[in-house]
DNA sequence: AAAATATGCTTAAACGTTTAAGGAAGCAAG
DNA sequence: CTTGCTTCCTTAAACGTTTAAGCATATTTT
């Protein structure tokens, strides 16, 4: 029960395979194929039905109509959402997804790069490592289109697609002023990521602005690889000094989730002990009994507009590249509590 | 800056292309390469890091060492995290995997097998969407390894992996009966897809052999497609009936996420007013006020095992199908209330 | 009527591998 | 000195496409 190949449909309508495919690739005009021999063509291989084999397809033309997609971890809804939104999209243009998660690892995804690429994939959308920068520079010496998402290195010259980090911080630090907060404190992963920096930036310049000072001793991180531990250490610290936080602004979903867990288990009141706000939206926020108001990535947009600069790169190779920017929104809720 | 292929390391080596692919290849030996010329090309490889096409090996071969994979939806974290233990588990065995969501849209997942199979993947491991038995039955006649997960259809005759739905249900619902919940219900998918079916059907036997009626009046489903009405009208149906009920189990994390937000809504308290048991974990379940009592399915057990029966579908062809089923744990949080 | 153009098809090479088959050279055995 | 066996390498076909080039035959133009 072997594929049907054009050279099958070939033999049974008794023409050569270069005819059969003019015909299937849709190429009749170019190509002058008589009208009937055309349509006995399609004939048979709609009877037959003849599926193209991609594989060979890919080898003649150079170009495998599939994307590699690196995230952190797919397994976290905020890039299974990203994966989402890219597949949707890239099947609207034909093509297919393969993905790999790094675990936050430039190792992991240095491996990843290199399994895609022997795939064949036309281009990469990745979110780097940390210290994967030598990764992108590699790529960009094989001329491989890719496009980063959610973070980027602000000195690699690349084609990347994030949220303004920065004010969206900002906005989140500005409403817990607004609330009356006096000792707000932000939890962040230790990294060096681009992203997060601006966030943190956008937490210690909206304090300055309103006059506070931005104490060190505020503003806390986490390793992603001990995240537990590190978070239950961060947080007994902003809670158990004199000066306690009367707020917490977390840099991901991620660390929202972490820190909450703990905040139950240490049975603090939300928004009335403690205000609470973050990055990225999750079912987990808003079950929460005092729902999360948090600064809303607009995935969808995002995921979009990854796919699309990728194609663009990867259909004009002499584009240039492109910045693109995308603002957050800040949707309140309840765990910052009213005005006091 | 093309890359390098066969020729180019053959004609750098001045040996023919043969020569270069036993040697890369470790075929040295059957092919009695001299040691000498082998250890030549070996090097020259390396210094013009060849990698190999992997396009025209599957060509040639007619293996991609690729996997499809079709879920319900990839942002879902069930599915996300099934992705990810598929995704460690087929690397290990250095294959790659791509994926597509089919919204549990048996049209949609037509479509994704065709996409997938015209890429050439080894096999499939998918979690079928209702009314999806044709396309199953397709794909055994042409002998295209696949492997089910998470659900199954009893009269087709294919490898699968489930948990034990028909006893999870038992436990959840047994559980509550323990706790002294006097009218249980529970809340669905209006599908007749089977691991749902199990987990009605453990739900109705548990309520029968301890001497409660199972009424239909308590047994509510929502459509997948319209979940957000079904769901408050299911709930509205079941706590405003004049017996109301005092427990509701939800079939699947999806459910329970919904059910909840409107169960917030409506400010009923857990415990107290309502007991809550569910299918599946999740982050919100466990930051709900009242950590939520679930029924765990062991996912990284079933996602190695997919790929394991798959693989051995795929190298062993007559080796026969496999029904594979695990049990699940129930994890005891406050969500049922104490005994009373 | 010869030349030019149009029409409808085939041939053959190419993409980058793998691998069966073949062949030249060296050497041992008859 | 033929025969046969190793050893080490090459040739060539194949996987399923795409596509430039070529070749008849028919039709139009001069």
């Amino acid at each position: 029960m072997k594929k049907v190949s054009l050279k099958d449909i070939a033999t049974a309508a008794g023409v050569s395979t270069a005819l059969v495919s003019y015909v299937l690739t849709n190429k009749e005009k170019e190509a002058r194929v008589g009208e009937e021999i055309a349509k006995k063509i399609r004939e048979i291989a709609r009877k037959l039905n003849y599926q193209p084999n991609h594989i060979a397809r890919s080898l003649k033309s150079g170009r495998s109509f599939t994307i590699g997609l690196i995230v952190a971890d797919i397994s976290n809804p905020f890039f299974g959402n990203i994966a989402r939104t890219i597949e949707d999209e890239a099947k609207r243009n034909n093509y297919t997804v393969i993905f790999g998660s790094s675990d936050e690892s430039s190792a992991k995804s240095d491996d990843l790069v290199n399994v895609l690429l022997n795939r064949q994939v036309d281009g990469l959308i990745i979110t780097p490592a940390e210290g994967s920068e030598h990764q992108l520079r590699q790529l960009q010496a094989q001329n491989i289109p890719f496009v980063l998402i959610d973070r980027f290195f602000p000195e690699i010259m690349a084609s990347h697609i994030t949220v303004d980090n920065y004010q969206g911080a900002k906005k989140a630090v500005e409403h817990l002023i607004r609330k009356g907060r006096q000792r707000i404190g932000m939890i962040a992963y230790k990294t060096t990521l681009h992203h997060i920096s601006e966030r943190k930036r956008g937490y210690q310049e909206a304090l300055q602005a309103h006059g506070f000072s931005a104490s060190r001793s505020l503003l806390k991180t986490a390793r992603y690889s001990h995240l537990k531990e590190d978070m239950q250490l961060a947080i007994d610290q902003l809670l158990n000094s004199r000066h306690r936080a009367d707020a917490i602004f977390f840099a991901t979903n991620s660390l929202a989730i972490e820190g909450l867990k703990y905040i139950n288990e240490r049975g603090i009141r939300i928004p009335d002990e403690l205000a609470i706000i973050t990055f990225d939206e999750t079912d987990a926020l808003d079950l929460f009994y005092c729902p999360i108001t948090f600064v809303r990535q607009p995935i969808p947009e995002m995921g979009k507009a990854a796919v699309r600069v990728l194609l663009e790169q990867i259909n004009q190779p002499h584009k240039g590249i492109e910045h693109i920017c995308i603002d957050t929104t800040l949707v309140v809720r309840k765990s910052c509590g009213k005005r006091r």
